[in-house]
DNA sequence: TTTT
DNA sequence: TTTT
């Protein structure tokens, strides 16, 4: 019955952040994950191999999200992995997974400053104006969170 | 480019690893693994969520899985997230995800050794018999294969 | 700022846990964690080394801790590195690492109930009695705490 | 037996790293890592809290150190508790707790290519140059050394 | 001693 | 779809 299961990720967005607001007063984020791992292969040649990630942020954690991540942002996670299971129209059995974060933190904020923050493409244009990613303290949610290391606990 | 992707896994096998010998003379186990946490929801009820995870070994790994992992068997894992995509009959996009294993450790076989290894239900009617699962220092594998702690590093 | 601290063991407990009452009302337990790797050295032969551990468990985890663990428990501990500095009387710097315990599985009871729980070795003279080992839902503390994972968030 | 000792460490370089070439033909590099976490105290204010890791890297993975790190350096780094323990003068047992790393890598890189690269504080005046934080592809060590993700492993 |  |  023990069990644990953890994930832990380091990776860039490949989009701005889906938030949904819900009607209950819950917030979601949908975020997709990137990382790569560079490797030779018997012939010496450099290759890439990207993995992507379905993640999941729920309200405050989702919040900081919707504010301060965009595409392209660095990101640790820390969460688990969570499956939804169905049948779809031809009554197979389906299988999504997704990974539920439990915390993440934002990376490599520090050398933001001196340049465009976030670079040129961490705002296409389908995204609202991206924040100053520097992170100032000032810019802080005022609710007490922390956008450093977001923790956001629910049972499962 | 800077990536992590890790996945940390404690559970139990939730059938006898399924084996197949490639005729490029390498091995795969799929192993399916089963990680239980229990909560208490609101009303104070104790509730139980179990996520299934699809583990996938080769080699070395595969072999000692082959030899010492059971159906129930505890084991502790290190992996990562690995994810297949094609295009279904529908010519809709697919997705499934999996484990690569990078290295596992079996869990509890210690204490084990007074009961019947594994318990009875272990052992179903499709596998061979069990090993022993008490992994006596005499039973490792002659080509020196770690029992405890299995690696097998790929690129991907 | 952002930073992340996270250390992962699995080992067994070197004694039986120490387990003060403070006259505050906290509980804090001390507990020593053997980690063994296993590896050939250069001849081909199996070499063990082992890693002590010095964790450390506050209030319900200590609890559950005195309660159920012992000499010889396998555990899944997961928390972070966290040290002591001082001077020591020669005006000498001195530091002190622990593992502050964020959360605890017991592992490999489940097919210890067969046999003697814990083993020959798990319950040493200067201990009291061992509980069951094999903790069934029935002797869970009523308190509502999980024996299976032990979580307890304190800032740091 | 089975054992597992695990640390994943995110944080800053407190100096640059202290390299020593071994007339083995060994390199060893000692590294100080803060890892910083921030709360909200009882009172709501927030408080900061620091702790200092000893790094230790061999051979391949000092080199990239030497070549790539420098004082205030991001990185993600994977690795392994180990002391050493000895008796002091006065015969007291002493222990020295270090992080053995597997694997590391660079955080943040990205945008550092607008400013200074690492910032004014990065390259203090006891350090040499710094190189070129950007890491571009040209300048990776020809050894094959991936600069991203550094591995190096040794039994213990 | 880092970082924000 | 990210990043280097």
């Amino acid at each position: 019955m023990a069990g644990v299961n953890k994930v832990i990720l380091v990776g860039n967005l490949g989009r701005d952040p889906e938030v949904k607001h819900l009607e209950s007063g819950s917030v979601v984020a949908n975020v997709t994950l990137a990382t790569t791992e560079a490797y030779k292969d018997r012939s010496g040649n450099r290759v890439e191999n990207t993995e992507w990630h379905d993640l999941e942020m729920w309200d405050g954690q989702a919040k900081v999200a919707e504010q301060y991540l965009r595409k392209g942002s660095q990101i640790f996670v820390e969460g688990k992995i969570k499956s939804d299971t169905w049948q779809d129209e031809q009554g197979n059995n389906r299988k999504k997974v997704r990974i539920r974060v439990l915390s993440f933190t934002m990376l490599g904020s520090r050398n933001a400053e001196g340049g465009a923050p976030g670079g040129s493409s961490s705002n296409a244009g389908q995204s609202q104006p991206a924040p100053n990613k520097a992170q100032p303290a000032a810019s802080m949610p005022s609710s007490g969170g922390n956008i450093d290391d977001v923790e956001d606990d629910l049972p499962f």
